[in-house]
This record gives C-alpha cells, structure tokens and sequence, in this order.
DNA sequence: AAGTGGTCTAGACCACCAT
DNA sequence: TGGTGGTCTAGACCACTTA
C-alpha cells in the first residue's frame, strides 16, 4: 500500500480516485449538458460563475473550465468576457453562420425571409419515423416555407416535426413567431437545435414547389435533406430544401472539424 | 509601487511581461506554424515532446499545449499518447474523413479511385489567377481525373495548379504517385494542404465530362467548387468536381465548427 | 524503466464589465 | 469596486508506448 503523497496530488486523490475510465472534465460537460437539457438554465440566460460552478462539482477552476470549452467550441454556451457564460441562443446571427449555407454567388451572406405555404398534419412514413426517432404512423407537422433572399425566392423548405414533442403549434404561433424557426424552437418548446447534419444531391422540380421558386416543372435543384439534432444527438427535426442555385451556392469548410 | 509578490506570479511576471496584445500561446502557435511551414518537421515526423518545446518557446508546458491543441483542432498534428506529437499526414483516412465528402446514399463512407484523363498546361485565366494568389495570365497546370466509387465512375474532377509551384510535376509523376493526390503535394512539394472551402451548386454535364461519366450531356449533376488551402490560408489548388448524384450524396456537418 | 502525451489541481494576475 | 472570464505558471500523477 502506498503511503499518501503530498502536495496536490493528494487532493487529487481524494476529489477524482483513479481516473481510469472518462475524465473528469468530460463528466463534468455531461453533467453540465444535462443541466441544460433539463432546462436548469435558460437560453440567453448566464451560467453560475465557473468559480461556483467548479465548487458545485467539486473539480478545479481549470478541469471545469476545459469541460465549458468544449461547450463553447460547440456553440452551445457563449462566454462573454467581465460578464458570464450563457446558453447560446437561436437568434439571427447563428441562423446565419452556423444553420443556414445559401450564400450569393458573389460570396455575400444574406438573411432569409420565411413565408409559411402549408401547415398541416399527417403520419410519419417509415423512414422518416425511424430518422426521427418515432414509432411508426405517429403524427407529424408538416410545414412548408419559402424563403426569399433579398425579395427573390430561392429555396423551399419541407419540414418534418414529432406533433408529440410541439404541443399547440399552430400555423398561427408557427408564422407569428418572433425570430428564427429554431428560435420558436428554443423558447417555446425548450427544445434546443444544436447540431445538423445535411446531405445534399441534385433533384427536380415537382410542380408545387417549382411554381413557388418561379422555376419551370423539371428544372434541376439542389436538394438538401436536414437532420437537426439536439441534446445527446437527439433528433428534433427533418427538412428537405430545395435551392435555386442560378445566383446562390451551398458553402462548406472543409478541415476545421 | 507594488512589492513583488511571492509564488507563480513572479515568474509569470518575468516569462511574460504584459501580456496585452497576443496572448502567448497565440504566439506559440505562431511560431510552430512558422516552422511547419518551413518544413522544420516533415509530414509522418515526431515534434520534440511537448517539454522540449515548451522549454525552447519559454513558456509553461500548459501553455505550450493549448496551441498545440488548436493545431491538433484544425488537424494539422496529431497527437498520440505515448508516442509524441506528429505532423499529420495525408493518407487515406484524412481523404476520407476530411477532403471527400461523397458518400453512397445508405451513408457509407467510400474510397475513390482516381484515373488521370488528361493533363496539360495555359495561362490562368482572370479569375483562377486571382483565386490562386497569381499574376494574370501565370503558366497552370491543368488535371482532369476521373473518380470512381467501387468501379463505377461517379465523379469527374478539373484541378488548377500554378506550375511554378510544383516544378516537373508531370503526368506521368502524377499518375505513378502512390497515396493521395495532397499526399504527392505533401512529400514532393512540401505544400501541406491543411484546409478548403467547397461552393455547390447545380451545373448541367458538358459532352467531355458527361461521357467519362456514362451520362447523357446536359444532365445535371453537382458542382463543387474547392479552393484548398495551406498554412496562413495560402491558395494550393482550385479543384472542379462534377457528381452523379444518383447513387451518392454530399454530406455536411453543420454546428461543430 | 524511461519517455511521451493526458488529466487534474492550485494559485496568481490581467482584461473587461457592471455598479 | 467587485465580479467575471482569459491567460499563464508550476507541479503532480496517470496511461500508454517502446525498448
């Protein structure tokens, strides 16, 4: 048996035992992670000071702050230098740099505008209850937007949502909402999109949305096919876009992740 | 006046002065990304261990690591614990994970297969000059490469390379090269790519291209427009793919970066 | 056994913000 | 002025690899 050192490493023994399985820190991101799944923090709300909060889990200044870091680099939370940690919230300028990709051809970033088209109910198909997470044949919301760029529109967007998990959305509350759809999301129904995953191919116009986007029926888009996540990877969301790409283009980073 | 006080503090006061502007190890990073790009370590290479660093830069191990961090981050070194911290290099799984993203429909990851469909040489037209960082009208080299998923050609590819850059990189150098095309930029070139940025949009197949792809011309297909870039967001290489979107698909991840 | 990266702690000071 | 996040340091031990 070892006799017990001295210096920090005792309190390191005593705090953590033997760190053979996660580290700390990453506890410490899913304890906080589920803090914020739970709604014990609020969107746009500040965190505990990371001084409280690394006495809460009676870990060091540093061990939660590399827990945080990993938060923030996600966009999840939001540190603001003199004035706090907040939960990141769903307001235009994330819309525009982290969920939306339609840029002008000339590279310029610009704000859509949504217009709901149709609002409706039905059951889920197999392969879409299976992407949401459902049963199968339970009930969605079926929405769809067009979004105009500087007054032209450029892209229509089908979107899929659980009715279960987005009680009393109404076509009402969904076109006089406030914000960003993932906004409503956020505040209404505490349900936080925090990534996405897209897959894009080229897709022809049916004559709905052909009409909608001004495009003869036939004429070839880009199609994306959305799945947005929450929380644990926890699907929120399905949406399938379809973008005029005369004047705009899709953008990706490639070797930041 | 204050006394000097006692502890960490006083040697912190020493190693750093003021740190107003950058912080150090922003500069560390700096430094390291200097000698990168100096060729200092080679692709596959072990860095000194992070003691040895931290001792010649002057600063505390911690400090050290977290620029490493933000280069192992962007995936410029890779770390291995036990081993040492290497220069990444570019084989198949940085290809794969990093700079392709086709996948087939069911979402599994496949590796392409290139086969060189010409190679030749012009003057870089107005705005490939400008992308690329040279004068108008500078010698480029230009590749086309036919890609092909499990046999079948998916893919086409039209490469831009300024000459001056990769001296007697011939067709026959490219087509006999073993590994990844960034791989012979890599270790023939010393040009390490470490980033791009992909533009998509919808295009209609070309006579040339539609043929190589066993398409009618005049199909649409997707268009990828990708400037890779090297350390200091250097422009290496402009690359136009064209993709059979029907049995494969763009993917893209959204909220990590 | 020696060397490397990985984790954790403790404490100091700086920069910024609200009051 | 007091509180918050941001940076930097110093040192200990753990986990893993190599020889």
């Amino acid at each position: 048996m070892n006799a017990p050192a001295t210096g920090p490493d005792m309190i390191d023994t005593l705090a953590t035992g033997i760190h053979t399985a996660a580290p700390l820190y990453k506890e410490v991101k899913r304890l906080l992670t589920q803090g914020l799944a739970a709604g014990e923090w609020q969107p746009g709300e500040a965190l505990p000071s990371e001084t409280r909060l690394a006495e809460r889990f009676k870990v060091s200044i540093g061990t939660l702050r590399k827990a945080v870091d990993e938060l923030v680099a996600e966009q999840v939370l939001v540190r603001q230098q003199g004035r706090g940690t907040f939960v990141a919230t769903h307001g235009a300028n994330r819309m525009l740099f982290n969920f939306f990709h339609i840029v002008r051809t000339d590279g310029a970033r610009v704000l859509p505008d949504a217009q709901v088209v149709e609002f409706g109910r039905s059951k889920a198909e197999a392969g879409e209850a299976m992407r949401l997470g459902l049963a199968a044949g339970e009930r969605v919301l079926r929405i769809r937007n067009l979004m105009r760029l500087e007054g032209k529109p450029v892209l229509v967007d089908d979107i899929v949502l659980a009715a279960a998990r987005f009680p009393d959305l109404t076509e009402r509350v969904f076109r006089e909402r406030e914000g960003t759809i993932y906004g409503l999301y956020q505040t209404r129904y505490a349900i936080n999109v925090v990534r996405a995953r897209e897959r894009l191919r080229v897709a022809l116009l049916e004559a709905g949305a052909a009409r909608l986007l001004g495009l003869p029926a036939g004429h070839p888009v880009l199609e994306i096919n959305r799945t947005a996540l929450s929380y644990h990877d926890r699907p929120v969301e399905l949406r399938r876009s379809l973008v005029n790409t005369a004047h705009h283009e899709y953008v990706s980073d490639l070797g930041k992740a």
